[in-house]
DNA sequence: GATATAACTTAGCAAACGCGAA
DNA sequence: TTCGCGTTTGCTAAGTTATATC
């Protein structure tokens, strides 16, 4: 894997350990993709759990963190100088003059915010508790190939596509209401294509229980809702009804048998307190554990789950043991494991008999599956990364927590017996059904459908038009933010560099976030300064910028990249005296960003950035990488290429699965063994040959045929063992389910798919097809994103 | 305009599932 | 039939964006 080349000076050799990781470079591990990545960019990839310690970043962290700290001090004496107004090098002086004169204010967006997380930071290092970023990992990150053809102008905007909905303004959503408007919709759709399903789809309300059967028994008999016209006026649906949620199971307390020990001797605690020490005791072998937050915050949450007694009797986590209780459901794990045939069938139907009942809902006269019907059940919260409230106890939800959104005239779900739901509201402007305030970050979670469904689906099929319509103006997005690089106002030029840096690279937004709330993740418009770091020459390249940081779930983004002259210049300028805390961007937000890219195109957002980027990549890469000579295996290996090349760009990924090594040794063992078989083939079909010239018979010309066809098998089934070592060799730390799931405009597969006749089986798996649903339909082989 | 809140999408991990080899 | 492994699915945290409120 070693590769012949060394990345930059401080940068880490490909094929060396970083804390017993190995450090992987990119351009090393799969060559086709490679191609298109820049040439000038430096990816490196260092190996291993997302959450677990890396020391060099830490390090640097570290290093930041004490620089801080100096730094704050001298502040607090000096107060916060304006960047603009001090410097000693000519040209910035000239640069910062222009700035000066249009952009006089001297109120900055971020100062607030600013000042808030410095004074939060000093309060964190006096208290002595010291913040390190958890995540060692680096990303694979590459940097999109510009298109310079994106002259394409799609004929159709999404609102063009579908004739919109009549809304008629019908508060009441009366079933009968809804069975008038589908049977002119069923006329409508017998004009356009004969009919065909019309009889399940138009079915009234009453009559969707049979439908079920028939969902059941005909699979096949899917409702197309694309063929459909969509509501307007934010309306998401007329009519809604379904059984509420399944709640958490209740707590059973365990045997008497099973103890837990305080200092050494054997405790019987109360039941709240011992649901409590069980939601520890069932992590015992995670590292979450073993960290000092997750601890604290845990033995604070459960203090307050005890008795008084229990309260001034334990008072040390330390002394606290949960072996007994670990071992019990260890065993009872094991039990379940070991269920007979009969057992596990007997659940499987139950678990079935609720989603019947609970996984479905009905809208609109459809029966649509619901996503995630059960309630979170309480447990300690596991946040990502570094985050400071992990090991809180995330409590249980009771009825009189739950909201219920359904219609007013559906049977509206009973709460449990003796109980009472928080509210029943029936706002048909929301997609949700049920909804709770979750207790650690006070933020709702709510129940809402599958991604089949067709209010999910329409979505969906949005987002990638929109993502189409960048497409045809993209050309002139990009050349306006180059002009304003050159802005004489500030803030024009940190939104043009920001968006600059989400277009090349597919950055996401960046919200502001809570300190002390969230883990310390960035995205592009709340990058630091000590994020980035600028070379103006670095590898015989020019002009290149180095990103650090850790972006959603504490997933580390490196990379190193060389970027145009004048926005190097830019943000030299941005970074001059500023704090290695203080915001890249003080004058932009997500919210400005995104109020000027409304501006530029209606319903462009940052994040359609990221899906424009990420499909139009795989599309291009598809043309680049499919070979028309190529068997289906070869060529499906193509097509997770260019799905690996997104997944990169996007940063998605993943931990090497624990058993990776095992698993590439046993398809090695297979391929040995495969290729011993041939090589014995191809002597059988030599002593074959050289018998059938000898006898010249029917009978021996016959055996040669045969010995053929069988080095031909074996040769295939070689190719296919091999490709798909390749396949997982490459794959082994990317996660390619993120983009093809959110970001690939599923038409570019299916069309792929149907123009090299490959199975769309070899592409999405079912589930995956039940989400594509609209696409498979519609798109045919000639579709262009 | 700043801030809070609500609604919805995107994300990685791990348990459960299910299939082929032994 | 069992076992081991890859794949699928469920789970829920963590983002983005729109909207409401002050």
């Amino acid at each position: 894997m070693s590769g012949d080349h060394s990345h930059n000076e401080d940068q880490i050799d490909c094929g060396s350990r970083v804390n017993g990781r190995d450090v992987i470079c990119l351009t090393c591990m799969f060559h086709p993709v490679s191609r298109f990545m820049s040439q000038t960019s430096r990816l490196i990839l260092a190996v291993g759990d997302s959450y677990k310690h890396k020391d060099k970043y830490k390090e640097k962290e570290h290093k930041h963190k004490d620089h801080k700290k100096d730094k704050e001090r001298e502040k607090s004496k000096h107060g916060n100088s304006d960047y603009r107004d001090s410097s000693d090098k000519k040209h910035r002086d000239k640069e910062k003059e222009k700035m000066k004169h249009k952009d006089g204010s001297t109120v900055k967006y971020k100062d607030k915010h600013k000042e808030k997380r410095k004074e939060e930071k000093i309060k964190a290092l006096d208290g002595k508790v010291k913040k390190e970023k958890e995540n060692g990992f680096a990303s694979p990150q590459h940097v999109k190939s510009e298109p310079e053809d994106n002259f394409y102008h799609s004929p159709k905007h999404e609102k063009s596509l579908k004739r919109e909905r009549d809304d008629d303004n019908d508060s009441e959503f009366k079933p009968k209401k809804i069975k008038t408007e589908n049977d002119k919709k069923a006329k409508k759709r017998k004009q356009d294509d004969g009919g065909i399903k019309s009889k399940k789809t138009k079915n009234k309300k009453g009559e969707v229980i049979d439908g079920k059967k028939k969902a059941k028994k005909e699979p096949e008999e899917k409702w197309k809702w694309w063929e459909e016209e969509r509501y307007t006026d934010g309306v998401k649906w007329k009519f809604l009804e379904h059984k509420g949620p399944v709640f958490a199971p209740s707590y059973e307390p365990l045997p008497s048998n099973v103890r837990f020990y305080y200092d050494g001797k054997p405790m019987k605690l109360s039941p709240e307190a011992e649901e409590v020490a069980t939601f520890f005791a069932k992590m015992l072998d995670h590292e979450y554990t073993t960290k000092e937050i997750f601890r604290k915050n845990f033995f604070k949450d459960w203090r307050k789950e005890m008795t008084s007694e229990e309260k001034a009797k334990i008072t040390d986590l330390k002394k606290c043991n949960f072996c007994e209780m670990n071992e019990y459901f260890k065993t009872q794990s094991e039990a379940r494991k070991a269920m007979t045939k009969e057992e596990k069938q007997k659940i499987k139907e139950e678990n079935e008999r609720v989603l019947q009942e609970y996984g479905y809902c009905i809208m609109d006269n459809h029966r649509e599956r619901i996503a995630n019907f059960r309630i979170e059940p309480p447990g300690l919260f596991r946040g990502r990364g570094d985050h400071p409230k992990m090991g809180m106890l995330k409590r249980r939800i009771r009825p009189q927590d739950i909201i219920i959104n359904c219609s007013k005239d559906s049977k509206h779900p009973a709460p449990p017996p003796g109980t009472k739901w928080k509210e029943v509201r029936h706002d048909n402007k929301v997609t949700w059904l049920v909804s709770w305030t979750e207790n650690i970050q006070g933020s709702i979670k709510y129940i809402m459908l599958n991604p089949s469904s067709r209010i999910k689906g329409e979505k969906d099929w949005q987002k990638y038009e929109t993502a189409r319509r960048l497409k045809s103006c993209v050309d002139r997005i990009r050349n306006q933010y180059r002009e304003d690089w050159k802005s004489k106002e500030m803030r024009i030029r940190q939104r043009a560099v920001a968006l600059y840096f989400i277009d090349k690279l597919a950055l996401r937004a960046g919200n502001e976030k809570e300190e002390g709330e969230t883990a310390d993740t960035v995205g592009c418009c709340s990058l630091r300064v000590e994020h980035i770091k600028l070379y103006p020459e670095s590898d015989g390249q020019e002009y290149v910028v180095e990103f650090d940081f850790l972006g959603k779930d504490s997933i580390r983004y490196y990379n190193k990249v060389p970027v145009e002259k004048r926005v190097f210049k830019n943000v030299q300028l941005f970074m001059e005296n500023k704090e290695p805390d203080d915001d890249l961007f003080d004058r932009l937000n997500t919210s400005i960003l995104n109020k000027h890219l409304q501006e530029l195109m209606d319903g462009l957002t940052a994040k359609v950035f990221r899906t424009y980027n990420a499909s139009i990549t795989l599309q291009q890469q598809l043309k680049e990488l499919t070979n028309s000579e190529e068997n289906i295996p070869a060529k499906i290996l193509s097509y997770n290429r260019a799905n690996r090349a997104v997944a990169i760009l996007c940063n998605h990924q993943r931990a090497p699965p624990k058993t990776f090594e095992k698993s590439m040794q046993n398809l090695q063992t297979k391929i040995d063994a495969k290729r011993g078989q041939l090589s014995d083939a191809r002597r059988e079909l030599k002593s074959a040959k050289a018998d059938a010239k000898v006898r010249k018979d029917v009978k021996s010309r016959k055996t040669v045929e045969t010995k053929r066809k069988a080095v031909q098998r074996i040769e295939e089934q070689l190719m296919k063992l091999e490709v798909q070592a390749t396949d997982r060799e490459e794959n082994k730390q990317i996660a390619l389910g993120t983009s093809k799931l959110n970001y690939l405009d599923p038409r570019i597969s299916v069309a792929w798919c149907k123009k090299w006749g490959i199975p769309i089986e070899k592409i999405y798996n079912k589930t995956q097809r039940e989400k594509f649903a609209w696409a498979i339909d519609m798109a045919d082989k000639d579709f262009e994103f």
